[in-house]
DNA sequence: ATCGCGGCTGAGAAACGTCTGAGCCGGGTG
DNA sequence: CACCCGGCTCAGACGTTTCTCAGCCGCGAT
């Protein structure tokens, strides 16, 4: 589900967006005023932006400029009555994603949202996301797992098992779907594979009193899980 | 330098893009119709896509359908005499990243390019900017590398491929990647030449102290990081 | 207590991935 | 021309990883 920021001074535009966009799945946190934009979109707690141009305190643009010195990326769509196309290759320059011209049409802004989300999704979709889970830590971007800290030394097979685990904490796997995830549709390999490699992990983890985040789930499978 | 591929049917408009655009410091295609359109964005050759929907064989929709279809994801920003929502939101949510309505002003359009093409390069990291990463500095603008101040004597391929490690940090990136980052996408390059590079640099940084920033993942690629 | 089955494990063979040194090529320089 | 340097390929050495097999263990039901 995406979080999305919506900033706007009139109460009825922030009511009627908050409800559309609440209506199309979204998560909405709306501000009416810069500061607070400004404030709320430093946390990076949010997929994407809708801003206004002209509000009290901070206007946009300076909200989205100093949103850009922060170091904060999260996509913008600007907002504005002024229809100047100077305004708009400044927002756009300014690192903004999107311009709309008010009055606009609701469709056009839910589309141009999923647009940005999308490639998002996307951008994220490459890396894979970190896995926390108690002590215990699994690392996709770098390939590594920590335990309370301690680094745990993993072959690539190993790290793919115990990742297709953690992403499902607390859940059981089962023998035939840990095979399709981490050994992919080769029928070659045969179930036991899969015993002897969380044989292998189960050793490693133990090594660092990790051994009993990894637990057997008689006649189905495996889980992790904090308990 | 971005590549970028212009599909419009009157030619007027071509050349007078393809000359604006060039100014800008883009390299632009330009083709007329949508069969050549789809032809050259298959290629996956190009940075972004500016796409009149009325042309003459495939529309502008479908050749955005088809590329999204074959995995193709370059950026699309497309480009209509239609300024119905419904035609801009259709567009949007076949996979375009952008909708402008003709006539257009220049200005817009290349503000527009400028931000699908700097979300681009943000999420491959390729923003041109200095890296600093633990003791270690590695300054694009004067291709020069120094760890704690002492400068490190590097060949042009040694830099890119620290560079390319470096723009991701703790990040694990794979041979296949550095082989097209580095090395560009000519299949020529075998995968070895990967692995005698960061031998090469290894040499150099362990010579300064600096070895262990340049860590092997193995069954995957190799990273640098402050651990 | 005993039995049966699913789960676990040690050993070993084969495949794989990594690194290195030797050496070729081609372009630029003295 | 001879040389050097950077870029690259190749083949070999080495350790690691993957997987299978065979047999043992132990859970849970009778």
């Amino acid at each position: 589900m995406a979080r999305v920021l919506v900033v706007d001074d009139e109460p009825g535009v922030r009511t009627a967006l908050t409800r559309g966009l609440t209506a199309e799945g979204m998560e909405i946190v709306a501000v009416g005023d810069g500061d607070s934009a400004l404030r709320a979109a430093l946390t990076g707690g949010f997929d994407a932006v809708v801003l206004d141009i002209i509000i009290p305190g901070l206007s946009g643009y300076r909200v989205l400029e100093r949103m850009r010195a922060a170091g904060v990326d999260t996509p913008v769509l600007l907002v504005s009555a002024k229809d100047g196309e100077v305004d708009q290759a400044d927002g756009l320059d300014l690192g903004a994603d999107g311009y709309l011209v008010k009055p606009f049409s609701f469709v056009v802004l839910v589309a141009q949202l999923r647009a940005m989300l999308r490639r998002r999704d996307a951008a994220l979709g490459r890396s894979g996301q970190r896995v926390r889970l108690g002590g215990l830590v699994v690392d996709p971007p770098s390939r590594s797992v920590t335990w309370e800290d301690t680094p745990v030394e993993l072959s690539p097979r190993e790290f793919e098992l115990l990742y297709a685990l953690a992403r499902r904490p607390d859940t059981a796997v089962a023998k035939d779907e840990l095979l399709r995830l981490v050994w992919g549709d080769e029928q070659a390999a045969s179930r036991n594979v899969v015993e002897v490699y969380v044989g292998y992990l189960r050793r490693k983890l133990d090594a660092v009193g990790a051994g009993h985040v990894l637990r057997t789930v008689r006649g189905h499978g495996y889980l992790v899980g904090s308990g």
